[in-house]
Formats: structure tokens, sequence, C-alpha cells
DNA sequence: CAACGGACCTGCCTGC
DNA sequence: TGCAGGCAGGTCCGTT
């Protein structure tokens, strides 16, 4: 998916097109997503003023006069706004269609995506109530790290993408915070130094504001709001260049196998 | 409570 | 050319 910058570059890319619209239909195709497809969304959705679109962690946030609703990219998912006459594409699962004729497309080939009616106060709605903080509040930092890290002995890298721990930070922004930070993504959470947290909290702040500003990171599918890529993918420094040299010190990144993930690191730079 | 594996899906690439 | 197998940006849930 989509990371933290590809959905904060959607949210960014679409919020122009919705605020203020009326949304008069919705075109399911495809109801199975990682959830079915609620039965009364269109009953819930119809003649809603769509007020805000916000992000939390991963999750784009539709706010409209009859509640909120909730719509997760998963791993292959892209949202962007078309014509409603344009024709549909394999994938395109769901269009939210507004009073102007244009629309919210939903393509998503692998469906693990969803979009999940939140009512009236989606912060209260259990997908969103257990999420940590927002990597780039001010409440993340490394003192937060490292105190809800003490005790903890899973790896540094599964602690980073654990969205209780910290919302939206996934695999690619793992790596490339970890290496950064010159931490090895292994170490136990529970077994790094405030003085380390402090610089990774920073290293993770730095890498995803990059990633925002340059469009979100496309490695196969993902488009903006718009139908472009993102251009972030030439500044990846680890992710996805095993045996390519280290930006550091020259000798081959290493990739792994941490649970069904892929991990690279710099084993001479990172400890 | 923490850690881990499985589940949900399709498409692309590699190697036989 | 065809097919099997591995792999991919996420994260919830059930079991240890």
């Amino acid at each position: 998916m989509p990371e933290l910058p590809e959905v904060e570059t959607t949210r960014q890319g679409i919020a122009p097109y919705l605020v203020g619209h009326r949304i008069v239909d919705l075109q399911v195709r495809q109801p199975r997503l990682r959830w079915p497809i609620d039965k009364d969304l269109y009953t819930r959705l119809r003649s809603a003023l769509i007020i805000a679109v916000e992000r939390r962690g991963k999750y784009l946030i539709l706010n409209t006069t009859q509640g909120s609703l909730l719509i997760h990219l998963g791993m292959s998912g892209s949202v962007r706004i078309v014509s409603k006459q344009a024709s549909a594409e394999k994938h395109d699962h769901v269009d939210i269609i507004l009073e102007n004729k244009t629309c919210l497309r939903l393509h998503d080939p692998r469906r693990f995506g969803s979009l999940v009616w939140a009512g009236s106060k989606p912060e209260t709605h259990p997908l969103l109530t257990h999420l940590g903080p927002e990597p780039l509040d001010a409440a993340f930092d490394g003192s937060y790290l490292y105190e809800v890290s003490r005790g903890r002995k899973v790896a540094i890298k599964n602690f980073l993408m654990n969205s209780h721990v910290v919302a939206g930070v996934g695999n690619i922004y793992a790596n490339e915070a970890l290496f950064i930070a010159r931490i090895h993504p292994d170490r136990a959470a529970g077994n790094i130094s405030q003085s380390r947290y402090m610089n990774l909290a920073s290293c993770v702040k730095i890498v995803l504001t990059e990633a925002i500003r340059q469009g979100g990171t496309t490695l196969r599918d993902y488009v903006n709001g718009s139908g472009h890529p993102g251009q972030f993918r030439v500044q990846l420094q680890v992710y996805g260049r095993a045996g390519q040299p280290c930006a550091v010190c020259h000798r081959p990144i290493k990739r792994k196998r941490t649970g069904q993930r892929a991990t690279y690191y710099c084993p001479n730079c990172q400890h």
C-alpha cells in the first residue's frame, strides 16, 4: 500500500474535488473487499454533503453531514477523481458519485482495501481507537518510543510497523528510517537506549516528510488522486536494493525475511 | 499481555 | 508456451 505518505498525497489530491460537494449515488461493482461493503452504505451516503477529507494513519476519512466513511487502500488500492462516464477498468470496484458528474473511483487489484462506515464519531470506531500517535505529531517522539518499548522483545522493525505503537509506518519507511538511524532491524525494541530512540523518531519524521514532499513512493501500481506516480523511489536507500552498495559504506545491502515481510539493511552500518 | 502464523486477494516474475 | 511457486506497499484475528 500505499503507506502514510501515499495516503497523505492522495488525501491532498482528492480533497479539493470532494469538499463542498454532495454525494448523489454509489456504484459498487465488487462488494467483496477486505470486509464486504455494507449493504446500507448507499442509504447512508445518499445526499450526504462532504465536509472534509482527513487522514488517520493509513485511513482516509470522508467526513460528511451524514457521518464518516473510512477508506483503507490495503496493499494495492488507489482512488482517483474521474468523470462518472469514464469507463470502468478491471478492478475499479466502487464509484462514489457526486452531483457534478464526477466520482471518486476505488481501484484495488488485490482487494485488501476497505470501505467502512464509521458514523458520526469516527474517532470512536474500533479500527481507529487503538491506533498509536501520528508519526508527524509532536506526541510521537523519542521519549514516547522509549517508554512504550520497555520490556518488549519484538524486533524494532516489527515494533515500528505495529499500528498500535505508531500509525502509518509500513515496510518501506520502517526499513528506510532504521537505516538512517543506523539501527539493526532485528534489535529488540526493549533494548534500545533513549538517545537512539530520540534519533529514530526524528528519522521517521524526516523520511515521511520528505516522501510526502515527493508525492509518495511508487513501486508498482500506486498513483495519486490525479493518476500520477510518486517520485520518492529514487531516494530509497535500502528498500528493494539488495546487493547494491550502501550509500554510506559501499558494502552490499542485505535482504532477509522477518515474518512474511522483506527486510533490507546494511549489516555494516546498522547495529 | 506478547508473539506468531494464517487469512484475505490478484498479478507479475522466475525457473523448470 | 505453460505452469508452479514465490513474492508484493497491510493488518486483523485466532492460537499459543
